[in-house]
RNA sequence: GCUCUCGUGGCUCAGUGGUAGAGUACUUCCUUGGUAAGGAAGGGGUCGCGAGUUCAAUUCUCGCCGAGAGCUCCA
């Protein structure tokens, strides 16, 4: 059992790289601000003249380990508050007298020091001397970070580590963070040619003939899936008129964020989202409440100027498309078409291989529109679903939308790292907006509820991390290019692979012969590095007898089997772009 | 938007105050091959864009654009 709990190792090592700085860098004004334990380390925010590279981050290492073999005591002070100002300010340490002055009155404050050379503001528990430390932490990287999150304070410089309770651990992470660099989607996405980038349309990726296909497999299967639940898509345009957007809201709040077009002397907006098209379509009809309730889904391409500093690969991008759609249905029947939301989301990502998968529920904000009862009605409905769903879920408190309460849905990709997509979210300030009304079954007029979902969220963000969960390896139905076809020898058995490719892409599957003069290695390399599900060889064996050599992505062996083994081993497989439920 | 880093053939990257190189990809030829790179030749770059310093800038300085790591934001 060791002594310390990781947590207090993890803030001690944050004191220790606090104080090497401090030691390296004594003519650069240093100032602590905070330095927290996270997930998989620590990090330290420091105000200091000199710009740290990731050079000096080696040179701070060392520093630490030698401070850890000196074995200086850790000590604890308790003084009041006002001692405690006093002795910071001495220090030049300002920002930790901001820190006390905002603890409470009453209490003692407590700090550490470690040596003779560093002072720390801090409840502990720590170490009781250096030497208590344990090396297993890398100093990761450098990054700017507002002093306490506020983007009108100044900017200091953050410090990552990684710190664990043995080196095990430590050499585990630091593989995962590896592999997570061998997976990252912009990398995949370059090598397999499914997708570019390119400063004549900033954060817009430009989607290659196998990311299209990729693409259009994922929207292809959200149909099969709204056949099963009844959704009717909508096609919407692209150029809306500003009215729309004070109408609905968005021009106020997100005006900032729009692409604007004027002409005829009228100002148009880029939509941003689908939701006010899809009022202004409910409004056009009078629905009774035999039609709800009513889900219009809707693939519309969507632009939104995101700040050039958020903006990153497919995650966050300035045009994309949700599998977006809007449900418009009575307040009554929230609790049931949540259920059923829940249902076909789970459905979704168990598709995908997605096996661990957090709910998260975010109550009302503060700043928020709408009557506390039609709050509480809300929330107490989707709560409601959720209890009943049998999931579990964490609670969010105050981290809904401004117009209602969300479900967030995030999945665990492959390598453990939690990704959100889907969400479902509860509005009744848009109806009230488009003053949107039904006939309910006793004739009377009646608002209904409209309710957001996406279960991908955006196809550009899903394909990203989808991708990082496969580690660029699709699956048989989502694979751009499903097989490739090597003859042996392209005078002997070309003609024979040639046929037997028009056979495969009659059956409607995706595959190609490698006719290229080049021999079986490179090809036997291209097409493993290029990550396609089976590659099949025809030589003059396979030819006489109708077989075919097989060899699955990522096996370093190939098997032999019958040409029409394979073709209905293809065809069973191809069947998973099907949802279950519309299986023949 | 803010802080830091980066930008050299399609891709991955060397390199230099005297206007550029490798590997790979591409084209052609040779090779007729049995499961992770057979051989050769060839074409291809105003070194992100603009200004400044200099006899001379891809190299140094500034501005802009774009990308990355974070922060703030994310309907």
């Amino acid at each position: 059992m060791a002594k310390y709990d990781l947590d207090t190792l993890r803030h001690s090592t944050a004191h220790l790289m606090a104080q090497a700085i401090m030691e390296l860098y004594p003519d650069d004004k240093v100032q602590l601000g905070i330095g927290p334990t996270i997930e998989n380390g620590f990090y330290y925010d420091i105000d200091m003249n000199k710009k740290l590279s990731d050079e000096d981050l080696k040179i701070i290492e060392d520093k630490m380990k030698e401070i850890i073999k000196r074995a200086s005591p850790v000590v604890r002070h308790e003084v009041s508050r006002g001692e405690a100002i006093e002795i910071f300010q001495q220090r030049g340490q300002a920002l930790k007298c901001e820190l006390i002055r905002d603890i409470p009155e009453d209490e003692v404050i407590s700090y550490y020091t470690q040596g003779d050379t560093f002072f720390d503001l801090c409840t502990g528990p720590h170490v009781e001397k250096t030497s208590e430390i344990n090396p297993f932490f890398k100093l990761l990287h450098t990054a700017g970070a507002y002093w306490r999150g506020d983007q009108n304070r100044p900017m200091l410089q953050r410090i990552y580590a990684a710190c664990f309770g043995t080196k095990e651990e430590l050499r585990e992470h630091l593989t995962m963070l590896e592999e997570a660099k061998k997976r990252d989607h912009r990398k995949l996405g370059k090598e397999l040619e499914l997708f570019i980038f390119d400063p004549v349309a900033p954060a817009s990726p430009f989607f290659m003939p196998k990311g299209a296909m990729v693409y259009n497999s994922l929207v292809d299967f959200m149909r099969r899936i709204y056949k099963i639940y009844d959704y009717k898509e909508v096609i919407t345009p692209q150029v809306l008129d500003v009215d729309l957007w004070h109408t609905s809201g968005h021009y106020d709040k997100y005006k900032e964020n729009m692409y604007f077009t004027q002409i005829d002397e009228r100002e148009f907006a880029l939509k941003p989202m689908n939701c006010p098209c899809h009022m202004l379509m409910f409004s056009h009809h009078r629905y009774s409440y035999r039609d709800l309730p009513l889900r219009f889904a809707d693939f519309g391409r969507l632009h939104r100027y995101e700040k050039s500093g958020v903006v990153a690969g497919l995650t966050r991008v300035r045009t994309f498309c949700q599998d977006d759609a809007h449900i418009f249905i009575s307040a009554a029947g929230i609790q049931d078409e949540i259920r059923t939301l829940m249902d076909m989301f789970f459905f979704g990502y168990e598709h995908f291989g997605f096996k661990k998968i957090k709910i998260g529920f975010s109550t009302r904000p503060e700043m928020r529109v709408g009557s506390d009862l039609a709050w509480d009605q809300a929330e107490s409905a989707l709560k409601a679903a959720l209890d009943a769903s049998g999931r579990e879920y964490f609670i969010n408190e105050g981290d809904g939308a401004f117009y209602g309460p969300k479900i967030d849905i995030q999945v665990s990709d492959a390598i453990g790292r939690y990704h959100q997509l889907g969400t479902i979210q509860l509005d009744f300030q848009l109806p009230e907006r488009f003053d949107l009304k039904f006939t309910n079954v006793n004739g009377e007029l009646e608002r209904p509820v409209v309710i957001h979902r996406a279960l991908l969220g955006s196809l550009e963000r899903f394909i990203g991390v989808y991708l990082e969960h496969v580690g660029g390896a699709f699956p048989f139905w989502l694979a751009p290019e499903q097989a490739i076809i090597i003859p042996v020898k392209n005078e002997l058995h070309l003609e024979a692979a040639m046929a037997f490719e028009k056979k495969l892409k009659k059956l409607g599957f995706r595959v190609r012969v490698d006719d290229r003069n080049e021999s079986m290695g490179l090809k036997t390399r291209q097409a493993q590095t290029g990550k396609i599900p089976f590659m099949l060889v025809l030589g003059d064996k396979e030819i006489d007898e109708k077989t075919i050599s097989v060899r699955k992505y990522g096996e370093q062996k190939s098997e032999v089997m019958t040409q029409s083994a394979l073709v209905s081993s293809f065809e069973t497989l191809d069947l998973e772009k099907i949802p279950v439920a519309l299986r023949g």
